[in-house]
DNA sequence: GTGGTTGCAAAAAGTTTGCAGGCTC
DNA sequence: GAGCCTGCAAACTTTTTGCAACCAC
């Protein structure tokens, strides 16, 4: 990780208001090391080596701090509960951030992306879906009178 | 729902050696009622009430089942533990079906996509990923020596 | 010093499993 | 009748919460 990469976050958190703590700081920077796109449990079980009080409990409310100030980000989007879809062909969704709706979207354009053979790393691609996030009509509506967060 | 539909549920079942149950049947016809892609629990809920003795174990078995022979589908894939990603800029992902590593993608053809209005049901896009699915080198070596599953 | 942050433990939420009895084929 | 499927309860995994002690500012 470069310096610049460490001084971004640090005048990040100051900006936000952010204690800059250990813990913080090493969870940004072992998520800046790992190209796998670890889980809570694997960043924990990193820095543990280096600094065996950390907990858990402070990993995930990390993870979650960081990527509300846009520091890191969330592979795994809508995670509370697995959803299901009556509809089993290929198809796109469109997500209100708010009220986490989910629409169908059919667009044949949508369906044939194509990725050029450099940047595939050897996949096989079996398909491909399009996630919009985005906010519905209702909640565009209803957010006008609410104060900002 | 039409009765081809339930008929193609039926067929679907039978050829591959499932039992047509009542509890299978309530599943597959709520997921059809429903638009707004249901969790287990909701699905449960709502079974529950014209069939009061069905246990959510039996939805958690039977959406895994009919997702397994393409009667429905999960919209929430990855969903063991939220992952994250040290980088917060926007791109895209490439994930082996297999053993679920994910690798990022740049490509800016993919970052300009746009839906027409008319099926943007009033959403406000705030921005997009595509998440392509397919088998990455490694997984497709081992996999030449392994049974079907 | 103040207030945000951590670590611990307990609780909550979501999901899976084992097994006896029941139902479909 | 055979074997798959269901319902129940318990276990398990992941994530959240409350709170006292602690640390950055």
């Amino acid at each position: 990780m470069t310096v610049r990469t460490l001084n971004v976050f640090i005048d990040t958190c100051k900006a936000a208001g952010l204690h800059v703590t250990y813990q913080r700081m090493a969870i940004f920077k072992s998520l800046q090391v790992y190209k796998h796109h670890p889980t809570a449990e694997e960043i924990y079980r990193k820095i543990k080596k280096e600094h065996p009080t950390i907990s858990l409990a402070t990993v995930y409310k990390t993870l979650e701090i960081l990527a509300h100030h846009n520091l890191i980000s969330r592979v795994t989007h809508l995670h509370d509960a697995a959803r299901y879809d009556g509809n089993a062909d290929f198809h796109h969704h469109l997500v209100c951030v708010e009220c986490k709706k989910i629409v169908d979207v059919y667009n044949s354009k949508l369906d044939t992306l194509k990725l050029p053979e450099n940047i595939l790393f050897g996949f096989k691609i079996l398909h491909h879906r399009v996630h919009f996030d985005g906010i519905c009509r209702q909640c565009q509506t209803s957010k006008k009178n609410k104060p900002k967060k």
